[in-house]
DNA sequence: GGTTTTTCGTTGCATTTGCAATGTATAATC
DNA sequence: GATTATACATTGCAAATGCAACGAAAAACC
């Protein structure tokens, strides 16, 4: 199993060896291979699992009414998926699909939603990781949110940058991102983002080049 | 102390009345006065609390470059804020002013971020609230999230209404908006929305009186 | 190195939405 | 009951954006 891949994840990053095996056996962890196309989860069903993409890629969607399916998230290595209604032993509003060949470590909360009578440091500690992630989970939301609430183009752009500005790169970032993803996470048209990133230059806010940009 | 204002957080619902002492002091809950203008936390410090409200409104907010102040969240009475940045000991991009004379259960996350060497059974059940309370709150953003990538008004608003039909009221929803919080929520103009709500139901897809919509 | 594929930029056009001004109904206050 | 305030609806107009079609550049593949 990549180590390299689980170090992206706050439930397991930094941990030795030893403690690496514990871990995977406290969420009951099992490595599991999806073929394209095929659905992990559906809709209506209770999620009884969470998920840590270690190859490929796998999409949690919804279907609505009209057949249009509406994506909720495109997991790619290193991330997860499903953690909060796995928690919360939701029945899913949302169908899991895999959109290339995948493995994926399949997790559950059980140990945490039952805690033993007297838990180890080690369950302490990662039932606070555990929870570290949902933080952090509802502060990159917050993120999203925050730009999806701007009107216009310039504006989501302008927060998008700023959010991915550090202090010390003064007003360099380079996005995560290829212009359609960018898109996609704006919920804008892609041509429409073209358009005004050309019209930003043009007016001297910023220059870029790729995912690289310059705010000015 | 309110007891049915404690009642409609996670952290504290459907305790005993020892129970929720004991839980008062697991968070180190202190009840603080603000007067309507107030600021309860300023931009750039590390957030050490997070808060109930028990009467009034408090509003969690950024001002960017612009002076623009974008609202991140308006709390009522009932609900929390700020319980992410506050257990990940962040330090925060957001301000935070009372926008009425309010009531504010201050609290933190001390005894969650190092906990005991041996928890008490009801330690382990307030971390597991915390945790379900992280987990809710994910969800209800995940639901917002949904609704801002929609990209018509028509959507969002058909969007808004099924999440919140049930499986039993059929096609009736009754929203917790007035109309002008509706349309921020949804992130659209108010005359905007008054507009397609009527199209809506002149396309007779529903019919509304007030915040009554019946999905048609 | 050439071909194919993918990604990104450009542009014309139709539509949607924001905006502002104003109207109307309902509720609150005196 | 009259007055004021608040919430919601209506509408004309301008601006922004989605959409689609196409072109160019870059990357991937053989």
């Amino acid at each position: 199993m990549n180590r390299s891949i689980l170090n992206k994840c706050v439930l397991f990053e930094g941990l030795s060896e030893g403690s690496l095996e514990y871990a995977l056996d406290f969420f009951n962890a099992q490595e599991k291979q999806y073929k394209k196309g095929w659905q992990l989860h559906h809709e209506g069903d209770v999620m009884r699992n969470f998920g840590l993409v270690l190859s490929g890629q796998i999409q949690v969607f919804m279907d609505d009414f009209d057949g249009n399916r509406m994506i909720m998230a495109n997991v790619t290595p290193g991330t997860t998926f499903a953690e909060s209604l796995c928690y919360l032993k939701r029945i899913s509003p949302v169908n899991i699909e895999a959109v290339l060949d995948s493995t994926v470590l399949v997790m559950n909360t059980d140990r945490l939603n039952s805690p033993s009578a007297s838990p180890s440091q080690m369950d302490l500690q990662l039932a606070g990781r555990f929870t570290a992630m949902l933080a952090g989970r509802a502060l990159s939301m917050n993120d999203r949110i925050q730009i999806l609430s701007k009107q216009s183009i310039r504006e989501k752009v302008i927060t998008l940058l700023s959010q991915h500005s550090s202090r010390e790169s003064k007003g360099l970032v380079r996005l995560p991102f290829s212009r359609e993803a960018m898109a996609r996470y704006l919920g804008v048209n892609q041509s429409a983002l073209s358009r005004e990133l050309s019209n930003m230059a043009k007016d001297g806010i910023i220059e870029f080049k790729g995912s690289s940009f310059h705010i000015l």
